[in-house]
DNA sequence: TCTACTAATTAATTAATTCTTAATCATAAT
DNA sequence: ATTATGATTAAGAATTAATTAATTAGTAGA
């Protein structure tokens, strides 16, 4: 099954070396020009991937982010940012727009095709692998079954479901938002102090090393 | 009945470790290191499972997961793959190729023989097995039999189904939605507590130990 | 068809667990 | 030093399951 990988980017050049990269790599590509175009595609397209440049006209990369971010139709999309390196943009503010990794220009087509795999294999991983292991710590989560140590952790649901996200991605930010949307679904809304509550229970059962704050924005687990 | 394992890598240290691994876990275990001589190796010892190493002189572990899926013998094989992280083979190719699943290395031995055993479940499964056997509890689908610790029990149907359900596969957890729909099909709705009372009913005759609540979520036999 | 029995479901109560909030304390950023 | 944000704790609300008993449905046999 091929990926498909929509590509978004004022300047035509990259768009087209881009491309001509993943294509040759058995990807299916789309692109777009801007923001506001690359929403309409992706809805269309259902990207599994989609590379935003950060600085455009219209509607900039990272304000498109959080446009597709809120669509349910794109829900596990992966979305990486483009960024100079010398934006002002910080990479938070992109990882705080619910981005999962960005790539520096100048682009080199090799690096950036393997990014890309690497990107949708990790995702792999998440979606159909049922085992997750960090460290010590092992989650099958057919069976709603959490080790810790060799030894089974019991856990309630909303815990469960926080840790099998932190520890999806081990080592990527997820903001309060994102944890919220993606824990909590729809629940009725919830004070933000719960998260902090689950968060603590999480670290009262597999120690403070597991999670770091990042204060202002979120948590993510360390990396492995 | 002890299950048979072709391990098939060109490193021999990770064939010898995940040897001393599998034969503790009580499994039989024969080794191959590239894909010609698995080819070989797979039609005279006929494993339930072989694990490929994608990378291998000779003949590498793609092409030998095709050949082995033309091969009528071993039809029901299931076919793993263990892929390097960074390996430019994406791990989409030998899904394509048609294996069940694929392994990350570096491999942790753990998650290694967890991952084998739930892949050998998985097709104990679908397997049309007249006869399970739990513990102590032994039930002849066809017959409509449940001995537990040789005398023989009396269920009502819906108990009956409900015990199967669970017992097929041990440790998996099974949402009240997913009961529901296999256990009463397209039934009348039933409400929910219906469940609980026939769950109570199994617990009374097969003692607290063998069903797990999960709260919120649903029911698990013990792992056996 | 009626009867007697068994099975299945519901209802009602109790029990257990999980989740959320509120209040207070601690810490980092400005 | 002030402010904003997170950590922590404990209490109680809310959810969910266990249990028991009562009711209804289903079935086999006279």
């Amino acid at each position: 099954m091929k990926n498909k990988i929509l590509l978004v980017d004022d300047d035509v050049d990259i768009l087209e070396i881009l491309r001509y990269n993943l294509e040759k790599s058995n990807f299916i590509v789309e692109t777009a020009s801007n923001g506001i175009i690359a929403i309409e595609k992706a809805l269309k397209f259902k990207p599994d991937l989609v590379v935003l440049d950060v600085m455009m006209p219209e509607m900039d990369g990272i304000t498109a982010c959080e446009k597709i971010r809120e669509l349910p139709e794109l829900e596990n999309v992966i979305i990486t940012f483009l960024t100079a390196r010398n934006e002002d943009y910080s990479q938070i503010a992109g990882l705080e727009a619910g981005a999962d990794d960005y790539i520096d220009k100048p682009i080199q087509p090799k690096v950036f095709v393997t990014k890309i795999k690497s990107l949708l294999r990790r995702r792999l991983n998440t979606e159909q692998n049922d085992i997750i292991t960090f460290n010590d710590i092992t989650i099958e989560k057919s069976k709603f079954k959490v080790k810790f140590q060799e030894k089974e952790v019991k856990l309630a649901r909303k815990e469960f479901d926080l840790l099998v996200l932190l520890l999806s991605d081990p080592g990527k930010l997820f903001t309060r938002e994102e944890i919220m949307n993606r824990v909590w679904k729809d629940d009725s809304f919830v004070g933000d102090r719960t998260i902090d509550v689950h968060i603590r229970k999480l670290r009262q059962k597999f120690g403070e090393n597991l999670i770091n704050t990042i204060k202002g924005i979120g948590y993510q687990s360390k990396e492995q």
